[in-house]
DNA sequence: CGGGTAGATTACCATGATTC
DNA sequence: GAATCATGGTAATCTACCCG
């Protein structure tokens, strides 16, 4: 591990200490880069999560995942610049899980690909008229999915009104079949949101 | 039943945009 | 110019279903 010489010597301190860390075992070194780096990291999650129970479960978890990938550390950078991507990529992470959970409890949205869609609203305006909107359940979709962007919705249109499979689509798009089967996911996430906050629909 | 597979979800990270 | 947060790509993993 050749470390750079333009970093400071704190930067160079850390060095050693994820040397002896991941090449010798040693704990002691594991401890004294949480010690260094623990408030730092803590202060960063806390901003991003607002809530101290929160960020102490998110300040372990991103320790646990750097010290369980510091042989992958790339002493390119800072220590510390990449201890904080982990921590903040994590925080994102579970921003992003918190958020789906707490929709689509007062909304749903259902698409299958047996030529059927339909799509339930319930909340407080539930009216008579309920019943006559979800005739235009089609309507409404190719609506919302109109106002999805771009990419998504040749995603969206190819999966599930042109049915092709995953692979198709691949190929179609000429994409990796992994990043269509985000992006799909993406999408879908979207569409609930859309539905969920109708506001976006307009 | 079990293993094969399409599809769905999740983890991980990089980069971009925006704000301070 | 760093801090903060969003968005996107890729791959691994999980799941449900089908067919033998």
């Amino acid at each position: 591990m050749e470390v750079n010489k333009q970093f400071s010597a704190k930067a160079k301190h850390d060095f050693k200490l994820i040397q002896s860390a991941v090449e010798g075992g040693d704990e002691k070194a594991y401890a004294e880069l949480m010690q260094i780096y623990k408030k730092p990291v803590y202060h960063v999650v806390l901003k991003m999560v607002r809530n101290p129970d929160d960020a102490e479960d998110l300040t372990i978890e991103a320790f646990a995942k750097a010290f369980r990938n510091l042989h992958k550390f790339n002493p390119e950078y800072a220590f510390s610049t990449w201890l904080f991507r982990i921590a903040t990529n994590n925080c994102i992470d579970f921003i992003r899980k918190n958020k789906i959970k707490t929709m689509s409890i007062d909304s749903a949205i259902k698409i299958d690909n047996g030529d059927e869609i339909t799509i339930d609203f319930k909340d407080n305006n539930l009216t008579p008229q309920e019943s006559a909107i979800k005739n235009q359940k089609i309507e409404i979709m190719q609506f919302i999915v109109g106002k999805l962007p771009e990419k998504y919705q040749r995603l969206v249109t190819l999966r599930y009104f042109d049915e092709l499979s995953y692979e198709e689509i691949a190929t179609e798009l000429n994409a990796p079949l992994g990043t269509v089967k985000a992006q799909l996911h993406r999408a879908r996430e979207l569409l609930y949101d859309m539905v969920k906050n109708k506001k976006h629909l307009i």
